[in-house]
DNA sequence: GTCTATAATCAGATAGAC
DNA sequence: GTCTATCTGATTATAGAC
């Protein structure tokens, strides 16, 4: 995929500071998701930060305000950029076990990996310090995700649900629910389930039997 | 308020340390219950804890090795009575349509309250530093839930379940997720959805329709 | 066992040179 | 804009008196 902005003119000092590119500022935003994700934000400081990325603390600060400010930016981002990957889809088509099937396995094993895990954590862990990151992700992630399938149901009147969207938190909070489970409480290890049985059993659920 | 050890008898010093059931441990823990939980982990301080609890700092010291002994020890407490309360009881007993409707509306009506929310994402923001916490919350409240659903489905096969334990965690994931998404992600604010049509369509899925 | 006072460390943010 | 060096405050943990 090219860049944007290969041929950009020589923006004019009045415009600068809004649209300066800055390889620093990506540098920074770049190193500060590997550490936050990996240490938390109480567990992160801004010296490690500025070690991973490169650059000099001072340099963090001349971009962004303050150490919230940087969490912020960046989680906004990640909030956005999984949301473009993971529902910026057209609207879902195909019958329903098909479908279905190819939704949970794509969620399961395409959608959750490390970075997804550590953000949801992350984003749980400081809900209440940054509620507007969390209804940010509310209203991206997880409205959009209920009214994605949500919409793929009322055009599948044979699957006689009376409440799709109610039956959408459910085929998606049981997926969701399932990676809580396994990955961040290590039911993995203590009590298994294997992915195959979880998405068997919520086909056998959703789609009449024959 | 009259000092507590005003007649404090002369204590074995054989028996003391293990059996001393000294009341300031429990003054510690019910401050420290109420701080961690309020703040989190890194948010909270030795000295509000002890100002909390009314105690020196130096007094939860000599009862707990360090900050990490003191919040293990109280967050493994939580997890037993929690446990004990929601999952004591016996095997589930009753007609499906009125049983899973009753755990239901006992699970988000009873059990979730502020206090539960609160230790769900205080476990899961600090799963990945306290590991063992995690596992014990997973072999304890989640496997017990799952394998006290299951065995209810296990002696109701009319219900057709191929897999009751894929079907239990379906069923109390989906519950679970609710929480997360109404009230750790403020959902109820951004992208509310009542109980009732949760748990009506819940039952439209799992028991089979006349 | 319990308290007051203190040590030692660390992190967020800033000052000033280039 | 970027860097090195520094300030300031807070926090964990301990020392020592009673």
């Amino acid at each position: 995929m090219p860049k944007t902005r290969s041929s950009k003119p020589a923006s004019p000092s009045t415009v600068a500071e809004a649209d300066n590119p800055s390889q620093k500022r990506e540098a920074i935003l770049e190193g500060a998701i590997q550490v936050f994700l990996n240490a938390g934000y109480a567990g992160t400081s801004m010296d490690k930060v500025a070690a991973t990325a490169g650059v000099s603390k001072q340099t963090i600060y001349s971009h962004f305000q303050d150490k919230e400010g940087l969490f912020t930016a960046l989680m906004e981002r990640m909030t956005i950029r999984r949301f473009q990957i993971a529902l910026g889809s057209d609207s879902l088509q195909g019958e329903p076990k098909v479908l279905l099937r190819q939704f949970a396995d794509a969620f399961l094993n395409k959608i959750v990996d490390q970075q997804y895990v550590a953000l949801l954590r992350l984003m749980i862990a400081e809900s209440e310090r940054f509620p507007e990151l969390a209804k940010l992700y509310s209203r991206t992630v997880i409205q959009k995700g209920r009214q994605l399938m949500s919409d793929y149901f009322h055009h599948h009147p044979e699957l006689g649900f009376r409440d799709p969207e109610a039956v959408a938190h459910i085929f998606i909070g049981s997926l969701v629910s399932y990676v809580i489970a396994q990955e961040i409480f290590y039911g993995k290890e203590t009590t298994p389930l294997s992915r195959d049985r979880l998405i068997e059993s919520l086909l056998d659920l959703l789609v009449i039997k024959p």
